[in-house]
DNA sequence: AGAATAGTGTCTTTTAGACACTATAGT
DNA sequence: ACTATAGTGTCTAAAAGACACTATTCT
């Protein structure tokens, strides 16, 4: 097993004198889409509170993009990985260990930063509302929860001769009290003979740091792509829950209204009956579930 | 618009005077999983071809993993983004342009070089086998084609009080005429409480270079579940194909054996017909169809 | 003729969608 | 009693799975 290198070199030869060489290289940071289900104010006593999809981000406190909202994040150190380093932020920002954690997409843009060359490994978190009792901003930063709203605005197709070219912009908006963020994310396809390319290019973005309203759009994206067919969204829900509370995270998530029965049918599979009950509504109780996961 | 920060600079006074700090930072490589169908040996006149799934090697030709067998790729530049480094390489490698390309996952293992801190940002990429007519190898390295081969070997879930850990092994073989390349890749999902943790960890690798047997297999997992619902087995057919040849590509894909009339009523919308026929086979002549993409 | 594939018809089962009905706590 | 939600039953339409049948070419 002592194979030589045309210079004569084992490899453990060649890795003793090995010297990285100094060409430039990125910064690479991860940055966190962490979203909650919020619950908003109930209208009256025997309304049951709405639930909003809301995401995680920090106002910046310096240059770059100063004033303006980011998600959070941070570098990753050396002997550490990516995952484990959006543990390390998710930990630090949320207090919170042990969530749903996704790698998204790492956005290398070498402009997406004006100070130098960063890419971004981007992770999709999942928590639930009951476990982010802190308010997220212990240090000075201040962090908060903004009501996610992503809709398609208008979409368009282009035949061409061997393919087309089909350009969907979509409007995200994320809403806090007063403040409004917004910002169009155009999605182009194209298709020339036996290529796909998939761009999502910033419109505009009014209010939000770096190429960070791209991401969390990815982000969205995602995420209404894999409700549907994973048991992704028993993440966003409490330990117990009833069936109704699931169907509204399904229900924000895709952003349109589902049917009751046929809802229960398909996704009643993820619960588990527990014996108690929901009291003190205005109106009949209702059973609480536990999480049955898919093992597969 | 001219917000200083706490030391009175504005977001260009601060950009002019910006050095980026000499923290380490990491190499960033892209690696391609090229696929393709390629054709076996009629085995006589009137029996079709049968179809693999294919994936492109490089032999090594220097330490450290000296004549082990790689994955082409290769360090992103600075001013491209990792799609343009994606887009170079696929060029470099097969001659050709314009092919369906997907952005995988970010392997950032630290201990994943032996030389240094190299994050691999990987890539799959679908070419029909009627294009790579270029033999690759250009250069001289020896690039070849491997039929690829992933089985679950065994599937093993143990419960546990609040979730569980599941640990699939899956055994990847990877065939060149005499070549035999095989790995065995665990995936361990663990889920406590509220997260999910999923590890796809190297039990063992014999004739594969770093770990490029993990980002395989990664891929050919990824190309499994999304060839049932998007449109993606297209761009592993040539463009004109008959409804047989787009059931095998689907066949080598899940590995498994599908009916013709059901997969004709769901992936016919795929195909458009021609007035041109397949001929000289031992058997009827088959239309030849064109691809109908997904538009949306 | 016979081998091998092409292409279609149709039955059953499953799943999704729509909607209506009954049930029940709290004011 | 009334409101708002909980929970179920059932009809219909669409999709998936299974299989059988006919059609066609070349040796």
């Amino acid at each position: 097993m002592e194979i030589r290198d045309k210079n004569g070199l084992t490899e453990r030869e060649f890795l003793e004198q090995y010297k990285p060489s100094d060409y430039e290289r990125p910064s690479v940071a991860v940055d966190m889409v962490i979203f909650t289900a919020g619950k908003c104010e109930e209208r009256n006593y025997r309304k049951l509170p709405e639930k909003r999809l809301q995401v995680l981000l920090i106002k910046r406190g310096g240059h770059p993009y100063i004033n303006k909202w980011a998600l959070p994040g941070g570098f990753v150190e050396p002997d550490e990985a990516t995952e484990q380093a959006a543990k390390r932020e998710l930990l630090e920002e949320t207090g919170v260990e042990n969530i749903y954690l996704e790698q998204l997409y790492t956005f290398s843009d070498p402009k997406r930063d004006p100070r130098m060359w960063v890419m971004s490994c981007s992770y999709m978190a999942l928590v639930d509302s009951e476990r982010i009792n802190v308010s997220a901003g212990d240090d000075a930063k201040s962090a908060e929860w903004f009501d996610v709203s992503l809709k398609k605005k208008n979409s368009e197709v282009t035949e061409k001769s061997d393919g087309f070219v089909s350009v969907t912009d979509y409007e995200l908006e994320l809403l806090k009290g007063e403040e409004v963020l917004s910002a169009v994310i155009r999605l182009t396809k194209t298709r020339t003979g036996s290529g796909l390319d998939s761009k999502y290019d910033i419109v505009e973005s009014k209010g939000l740091a770096f190429d960070h309203a791209r991401i969390i759009t990815f982000a969205v994206l995602r995420l209404r792509g894999k409700v549907t067919y994973t048991d992704i969204a028993l993440n966003l829900v409490p330990e117990y829950f009833t069936l109704t509370e699931l169907q509204q995270i399904y229900e924000i998530i895709l952003d349109r209204e589902l049917l009751k029965a046929p809802f229960r049918r398909k996704y009643g599979i993820l619960a588990e009956k527990t014996d108690n009950y929901s009291k003190d509504a205005g109106h009949r109780p209702s059973q609480l579930f536990k999480k049955k996961w898919f093992t597969e």
